[in-house]
RNA sequence: CGCGGGGUGGAGCAGUUCGGUAGCUCGCCGGGCUCAUAACCCGGAGGUCGGAGGUUCAAAUCCUCCCCCCGCUACCA
């Protein structure tokens, strides 16, 4: 039993989130935790809304609506869609809660005291009609470089040099085609340079990473400078040093407490276990998962944010256990380990084109799963998803997916052998003796749970997917070649030999279920009903609305659950005598006809 | 201009680290079966692996050059 953090990145609270990202982060992630429980292991995930920074601050203004009430809107929106997909949480928070801003804080300190956070004074750009500053992705003009049009403050994509907004050459505001002002401004900048030695030798251990993110990650260490972790905004956590904390003007960088919600996360997830044991002991129990060197723990994101998981999460974790050229001493929460690996997916386009909710180029979580089952877009996920390469989203495809793979392949697999049992024997027959036949059909399936679970541990969803798929496929061609449909209208030898093949054939379902179980947990709980079981087939994920643990007068929609009830990662003898039902499908057949309409949808922006 | 990813039969992908008769899922054609959501099973056609050159007994796989696509901008993972 290994204890596995499973530390999923935390979707942005300015708007409900489309399928590209359950696409390269939800799901690949929840299969894995599914997959780490039921193999034994003991699993924290958690993840929350990210509700601090500009852009939610600039949407909320845009609707005459306080920042809190644009991220409760969200944040709300995307519980409801998580749950909905089934994703496994322990806990899935927020950042607005007054556990993270401490937990924050105390991080900011530690790394602080340890020298790794320091003042300097830079110029920035503020905008005159609303005196607020502008960052710098938010200000554009011509690259004073190579004069190209179109550059950001920050970077130019044309000749791809970093730039300061100030030397930008017709400076002018993305959101009002103003011209910033600029002026002095004090902020904290972590010290990269002092920990980039710590963070080179900590890379070069972690050896089994996808290729893309150690290669991209390494490189980043070329060029390291002290990046801010102040900003001068009003909307998010305030610096806890004498002089900035009252000041209103002066925030936390996003990123900088984004990150940090992995450890917030887990401390909530242990003190809210405390209250509910009544062992306040327990609410040290996150301890398990980020101080314990055996413990591991798995990041996952998008491409775009590998940055923030492999360079500054790290650094921040380095600098407040004191690791970096500066020396220091662990901070209030003792050593902190860093990431085991961080799995980071590419991009999901639709319809050939990179999302957009402007354009309307967009499928949201909650709209499909309005019309479909949360696991046919679980499986289209799962076989073909953003994982190691770019993927595309059609309606054409989906539609595929479902029917002429999961359906027709693993669908109709557990009908016509629920159909088969009910009206032949009405309930699990015994087992029988084994013919070759039957033994060799064990073989194949008992080698599937090593297959599929080595194929998820190291991050391969699709070939884990494929592998359940491919055993699928053997049991159909088990019944064909068995046909007990015949042997049903012969002797008492071949009525037997009936109910022995029909008893492999169960068994051989309900393993495979239990492999596919991780990808489609809804059809689980499904399959196993329709073999007669009665139970549940796994804990499910549920909503709870709580109090904050630090101010009772606010309370918020977290994702939990109590997941100890999974099932095991093997072949588990499924018992005679239990009474199989007349099946209905367990996965619904599209028609042709939802794709055009889908599209229609689409072009109508409905 | 730079950085990263990709270009494999009709579709989507694996294989490229450590070179040795091109694989998977689906579609298509033909056949079988009839328990099953017209699902399932068998057989077959179809690719020389973006292009050119090179190394080698042998290259999708190594080297060089070139072409094309997608990110690294945007309210967007």
């Amino acid at each position: 039993m290994t204890r596995i953090l499973s530390a999923v990145a935390w979707p942005y609270a300015n708007g409900p989130r489309h399928i590209g990202h359950v696409a390269g982060i939800g799901v690949p992630s929840d299969v894995f935790s599914r997959y780490m429980r039921m193999a034994g292991h003991d699993v924290l995930m958690v993840s929350g809304t990210d509700e601090h920074g500009t852009p939610i601050l600039v949407q909320a203004e845009a609707e005459g609506i306080a920042p809190q009430e644009l991220a409760d809107r969200y944040n709300r929106v995307i519980v409801d869609d998580f749950h909905q997909l089934g994703l496994t949480y322990d806990l899935f928070t927020r950042t607005t809660t007054l556990n993270h801003e401490a937990v924050v804080q105390e991080m900011f300190r530690a790394v602080h005291r340890n020298g790794y956070m320091v003042a300097r004074t830079t110029m920035g750009a503020v905008s005159p009609s609303t005196g607020r500053t502008l960052p710098d992705r938010f200000i554009e003009g011509t690259c004073p470089l190579c004069g190209a049009e179109g550059a950001r403050g920050d970077q130019c994509d044309h000749c791809g040099n970093q730039l300061d907004p100030i030397d930008l050459i017709n400076p002018r505001s993305r959101i009002n085609g103003e011209t910033p002002k600029f002026v002095e401004s004090e902020h904290f900048f972590l010290d990269l340079p002092a920990l980039v030695d710590a963070l080179a030798a900590w890379l070069k251990t972690r050896t089994n990473w996808r290729s893309n993110v150690l290669s991209f990650s390494l490189n980043l260490l070329d060029d390291v400078r002290p990046r801010a972790m102040t900003r001068d905004i009003d909307w998010g956590i305030p610096i806890p040093l004498p002089g900035w904390q009252e000041n209103p003007g002066k925030r936390l960088y996003v990123w900088f407490d984004a990150v940090i919600g992995y450890l917030s996360a887990s401390i909530e997830w242990a003190r809210r276990r405390a209250l509910a044991t009544g062992e306040l002991a327990d609410a040290e129990e996150w301890r398990a998962w980020w101080c314990d060197p055996d413990a591991e723990s798995y990041y996952f994101m998008g491409k775009d944010n590998i940055t923030f998981h492999s360079q500054i999460w790290p650094a921040e974790l380095l600098a407040h256990n004191g690791e970096g050229a500066l020396g220091g001493s662990p901070g209030g929460y003792g050593r902190l380990h860093l990431p085991t690996e961080v799995v980071s997916s590419e991009f999901l386009t639709m319809e050939g084109k990179q999302f957009s909710s402007s354009r309307g180029v967009v499928i949201y979580v909650r709209d499909l799963l309005s019309r479909y089952q949360a696991d046919a877009l679980r499986y289209f996920i799962a076989a073909a998803g953003p994982e190691n390469q770019d993927a595309d989203f059609t309606w054409a495809e989906f539609k595929r997916r479902t029917n002429d793979e999961l359906v027709a392949g693993w669908g109709n697999l557990v009908n016509r052998t629920a159909t088969l049992i009910h009206r032949n024997l009405g309930c699990v027959p015994a087992a029988g003796v084994l013919t070759a036949a039957d033994a060799a059909l064990r073989t194949v399936v008992e080698a599937g749970f090593d297959e599929v679970g080595t194929a998820i541990r190291g991050q391969r969803v699709k070939a884990g997917v494929a592998s359940a798929m491919r055993v699928v496929g053997e049991v159909n061609r088990y019944l064909a070649e068995q046909a007990p449909w015949k042997l049903a209208k012969g002797d008492d030898g071949d009525r037997s030999r009936m109910s022995d093949v029909l008893h492999c054939a169960a068994q051989a379902v309900s393993d495979c279920n239990t492999l596919l179980a991780p990808f489609l947990p809804h059809c689980a709980q499904a399959v196993d009903a329709a073999l007669g079981f009665e139970r549940a087939f796994g804990n499910k994920p549920v909503i709870e609305v709580v109090k904050d643990l630090d101010d009772s007068s606010r309370s918020y929609p977290v994702i939990t659950g109590d997941y100890s009830g999974s099932p095991a990662w093997a072949s588990v003898p499924i018992p005679a005598g239990q009474v199989v039902p007349a099946p209905s499908p367990i996965i619904t057949k599209l028609d042709d006809s939802i794709v055009e309409e889908e599209l229609e949808r689409l072009r109508t922006g409905g």
